[in-house]
RNA sequence: GGUCCCGUGGUAGAGUGGCUAUACAGAGCUCUGCAAAAGCUCGUACAUCGGUUCAAAUCCGGUCGGGACCUCCA
């Protein structure tokens, strides 16, 4: 199936093909590892992995997929250093070596990251690769030197700043984003830290070194310039090793279009001389908490561990957020992913109920026309294939549940709805395809059951409402049938 | 200051000018000793004022309100 995105280069959703017919080579801005994962960052990955499961479910595409990981800048340096009350014993034991020091902090919390991710349902099989910025050092440096080459960078005190005014001279500047230079906002930082540049718009492509701060020695014709990467010439040069340019899709959060997109594709112009570092850029809008948006401040931050410190199900997040658009602000409330539990529960019975019907066949009957299997296949896979539109996905999901009870569908229907729903699973990835697991009831809890339907049955309730009493104390429900009773744990 | 986006029922959230979004919550019904579960049904929704149109939640303008980016930020 086709599929379409919006494009913030074009500014319109147009039809997505792959410069490489064999596969899409995609790019996306990873976490800064300096801290735990809060439930912001996990909607600016979820919309790439929803993009990839996309692109190879619906679209039929094997994808390359990128994140890096930004294991160097000042707040890794920072919360690293000697000192820092940031410093944990899990990272190990500090020593005067300020790279080691910041290795450590970061290799701890990309662990970390590594586990909110899982916990997602975002694998790391489908990673082609998750590169550290610090181990592209030196391809960094051959970039900056190439723009320098080209005219497009100077140094100053040490530091190398991209000339953001000799570059749009000869190429456009503001591709992702339009900016109005001659109407910064007032009492705008001109200029925050010591470096110094020839303009506000400049920015930096490497930083002079500084005491006690990690750098690597960086030969510019024949001159050390020790110092580290600035923030953006990381993604230009490791999207470019690893992926080749251009490259089809670069994903981000909104808040990155400008300046750091628009930088990385200014550095890859001006040094590696590709007019598209990427053909599609996909950005996902913010999430609020509560209506407004999330900041420590406010008391509305909250990191993932916070969410399954309350007992959330990481899933029923991932799902809650399915149900709005990605570029469309999200309002993140705990009433939601109470309803998202309940919705998502509903989904997973269902798949329960088909896939039990289908196990009266082996496979799917020849010349069988799966009529009600390709309904859910067309309905569901056009909603995502246009702009990845989940919402959309979920309500065609839902309408296909209500018209198609499981107990309606012959077994071979069921076969073939159940494959279906694995494919839509493959890119929703919040239930599971198995059969419904198989509670086991203790003895004691059997016995009180049995004692109770007994009584219910003798028309003893009084008796009956004692012992429901007992179970509910054990922690199991009981449902009562016409014929006979069913037990479950009560949640 | 500049640029831009948004205001939909109790909540979240889709909506391409005329046709049911969907989900959660709630109400009623079926079932039922009571409940639960399940199924069915239901609800004076489109910030406001004006304009365009045979027709506007959907297009245009004003007003009010909220938000984003321009600065580290997902």
């Amino acid at each position: 199936m086709n599929i379409r995105l919006f494009n913030t280069l074009t500014k319109r959703i147009d039809a997505f093909s792959p410069l490489d017919p064999s596969r899409v080579r995609m790019y996306s801005c990873g976490p800064t590892v300096y801290d735990v994962a809060h439930i912001g960052n996990m909607r600016a990955f979820l919309l790439p992995d929803l993009l990839q499961r996309t692109l190879r479910v619906v679209g039929g595409f094997d994808v390359s997929w990128v994140m890096n990981i930004t294991d160097i800048d000042d707040k890794t340096i920072r919360d690293s250093a000697v000192g820092s009350e940031k410093w944990r014993p899990e990272m190990g034991t500090q020593t005067t070596d300020a790279l080691a020091n910041l290795k450590m902090l970061t290799a701890f919390y990309a662990e970390e990251f590594h586990r909110d991710l899982a916990s997602f349902n975002i694998v790391k099989k489908h990673f082609a690769a998750q590169p550290l910025a610090t181990d592209y050092i030196p391809q960094m440096q051959a970039l900056i030197n190439d723009i320098m080459s080209s005219g497009y960078a100077y140094v100053s005190e040490g530091s190398v700043y991209f000339n953001v005014s000799a570059y749009a001279k000869r190429h456009e500047y503001g591709r992702l984003f339009a900016i109005d230079k001659e109407n910064f906002r007032e009492g705008v930082r001109i200029d925050a830290d010591e470096y110094d540049r020839e303009s506000v718009s400049d920015f930096v492509l490497w930083k002079a070194r500084k005491d006690g701060e990690p750098y690597w020695d960086y030969d510019v014709n024949g001159t050390n310039l020790p110092g580290r990467p600035g923030w953006h010439i990381e993604c230009s040069a490791m999207s470019k090793e690893i992926l080749g340019l251009p490259f089809d899709i670069h994903t981000g959060g909104v808040d990155l279009r400008f300046p750091h997109h628009e930088d990385e594709l200014a550095q890859c112009t001006a040094g590696y001389h590709e007019h598209d570092q990427a053909t599609f850029w996909v950005h996902n809008e913010f999430l609020e908490v509560e209506g407004k948006k999330m900041s420590k401040s406010l008391g509305n931050f909250y990191t993932m561990r916070d969410l399954v410190a309350k007992g959330i199900d990481p899933l029923d997040v991932r799902y809650a957020m399915l149900q709005a658009h990605y570029r469309s602000v999200y309002n993140f409330t705990f009433d939601i992913v109470q309803g998202a539990t309940t919705a998502r529960k509903k989904i997973q019975d269902y798949v329960y109920d088909v896939k039990e019907r289908s196990s009266f066949v082996e496979r799917e009957a020849e010349g069988a026309d799966p009529v009600a299997a390709r309904v859910l296949r067309t309905t569901v896979f056009t909603e995502l294939a246009d702009d990845l539109h989940t919402p959309k996905a979920l309500a065609a999901l839902f309408s296909f549940m209500s018209q198609h009870s499981a107990a309606m569908l012959s077994p071979e229907e069921a076969l073939s709805v159940l494959g279906v729903l694995s494919d839509i699973n493959d890119v929703l990835a919040v239930f599971e395809i198995s059969d419904r697991p198989v509670v086991i009831i203790p003895d004691n809890v059997s016995a009180i059951a049995q004692a109770r339907w007994a009584a219910r049955t003798a028309k003893d309730w009084s008796e009956s409402d004692r012992l429901r009493a007992d179970l509910t104390a054990l922690g199991w429900t009981m449902n009562d049938g016409k014929d006979s009773f069913t037990l479950e744990p009560t949640l």
